[in-house]
DNA sequence: CGACACATTGAAATTGCTCAACACGAGTGG
DNA sequence: CCACTCGTGTTGAGCAATTTCAATGTGTCG
């Protein structure tokens, strides 16, 4: 039983190893985090939504989800992807509204982590905070990018970049190879998340199909060429924090 | 001696004691982080960069700074602007690179805070440290504002959108009332804080103030009128912790 | 005065958007 | 099994917001 939890929570322990250097015992305090309760939601629906609070801080353990905010007539930014070993909702103050929604994009497995827990890891555990920590920052940091991308960026600068950091988030947790990964988003949340219109993005993803950059279908995407692709995002992985780039 | 630095350092008291209720005791722990040296830099010149690492955190005290990133063609975003009493640098990894650089928009006076006083400070002064904490969250969530901004909004709502936080920002740490604020922001910044070229930003600011929205001359802002501008800019000031709208 | 940074203007070019239609596959209910 | 709908992807034509390029104005400062 025990075991099998731990299963689940491999995708958390191994993304926060990526920030601080876990003992043993880490790994089974993050374990038992997660372990207490899990819940699943299904595709399509929301998470939490902008102006409440959050009643326990989240960790993705598979599936994909997003966070996004809306404009009152309609229009929507997708703000970021949640993918496994993510943790979300993280919040420091418990009295303070979310300022954005989060949206689950495929079936979504979330360990819930109880205030409670939370509070004690400073003390109890501090490698794991400060992991925790530093992956809010490595958030903000991708944030930042994509702030880069929106403002600056050309349409099909934009969307290789966002292409080039999903292939590499996915790699770094073991979910992507060099025949792709599962991609369970349309062209719509792509729109969404470079702040293009779907139209634009179906004629943009067709003009790296045709130089022959990517393969995207049927929910499965692979980067044909990652340097060309990099040379055109003008992508640099140091935001990321995914060390072995290529 | 020692009041004279306790007054440079009031933003920042008043600034972190939005987020947590600071005692006496914790405000002369601020005072004593800030006081140990200070540096001043003149307008127009980088206070770090992209890819170095940060050798101390650093707290304004005086003057206009904001974070940006450039491309190697020369594109430039900027990533948010730097108030008196916001902290930056605040690395809880000393070996991670800036993912952004720093640069002085005015003449600039900064507080160094030193690793090993930060380091002690959640033992020493837990609640200084959770307001440093809150105060990093805030900047993500104004980076989140930022993205749905560039992403979603034409340019007239961007513009009006930034104005308004800068006027609120501002005058949440005292520095703006109704006859409007010193603002040392060229029509350049605001394009490249949001993503659009200086011309376009000259034509939509002259929109502004034909309909009686703002003034906007030799370094001064006013906001004539808040209420249409922030209908126009659909603002929503929940994202910013201020909590005194109008 | 000259240099320079910043603001302003006009005209033409272009990127990306809007609107509208159609294709296609999966799922659903008759 | 078919008809239907729905979500997604694709295409075309016209349009609008924004960019580009290029020139001019204006104030400050040495």
């Amino acid at each position: 039983m025990l075991s099998l939890s731990c299963a689940a929570l491999q995708p958390l322990i191994r993304n926060l190893d990526r920030y601080v250097a876990l003992t043993p015992d880490d790994r089974a305090a993050i374990a038992a985090l997660g372990d207490r309760s899990q819940v699943e939601k299904p595709a399509h629906t929301d998470i939490a939504r902008e102006g409440e609070r959050a009643r326990v801080a989240h960790a993705v353990i598979s599936g994909w989800a997003c966070c996004y905010k809306d404009l009152p007539d309609g229009r929507r930014q997708i703000l970021g992807f949640l993918l496994p070993g993510d943790v979300f909702d993280l919040n420091l103050d418990s009295l303070r509204e979310q300022d954005c929604s989060v949206s689950a994009l495929t079936r979504v497995r979330l360990a819930e982590l109880l205030p409670s827990q939370v509070r004690a890891l400073p003390d109890d555990h501090p490698r794991v905070w400060k992991a925790l920590l530093l992956q809010q920052q490595a958030n903000a940091a991708i944030l930042r990018e994509w702030l880069l991308n929106t403002g600056q960026r050309t349409a099909i600068e934009r969307l290789a970049h966002l292409l080039i950091e999903l292939f590499l988030r996915n790699r770094a947790i073991g979910l992507a190879s060099r025949e792709g990964l599962k991609f369970p988003i349309t062209q719509s949340h792509l729109a969404e998340a470079t702040g293009l219109t779907p139209v634009h993005v179906n004629r943009t993803v067709q003009a790296l199909r045709r130089q022959d950059l990517i393969e995207y279908a049927n929910g499965h995407l692979k980067i044909l060429d990652l340097a060309r692709l990099s040379d055109i995002a003008l992508f640099d992985a140091k935001y990321l924090c995914v060390e072995e780039y290529q």
